[in-house]
DNA sequence: CTAATGACGGACT
DNA sequence: CAGTCCGCCATTA
């Protein structure tokens, strides 16, 4: 599997997440590698920074629930419009996950 | 080839 | 609840 086709895997997902959920880095890793084989949160992470603009990636946060470093404002911004749970600048990931199961 | 580096995560202090 | 420490793994230096 090339780095280009994991891009477009991960991006993929995203672009499944629902308006008002959100899924952690680790929760996108976790559900690819049943796909990929392997993955990691760093590496799903990674790939959202260089490839992530095109797809909602306001709904990737980390698992504390805190926005992307640099996107904090946008990002906040677009949650708060779509209904996601927040806590300050923390979503509330209890209530927001989600997962490709559901 | 080895070392440092992250949009990370979980255990621990 | 906040700060550290270590494991993680492709990418970069």
């Amino acid at each position: 599997m090339t780095p280009e086709e994991y891009v477009e895997e991960v991006l993929a997902l995203v672009e499944r997440i629902p308006p008002g959920r959100v899924m952690s880095y680790g929760a996108v890793a976790d559900a690819l590698a049943e796909r990929s084989g392997r993955c990691s949160a760093r590496l799903v992470g990674t790939i959202m920074a260089r490839h992530g603009g095109g797809v909602p990636w306001h709904r990737v946060v980390n698992s504390a629930g805190r926005l992307p470093p640099g996107h904090e404002r946008e990002a906040r911004a677009r949650l708060l419009a779509e209904g996601v749970p927040l806590r300050g600048d923390l979503v509330e990931m209890r209530a927001a996950a989600w997962s490709p199961g559901q």
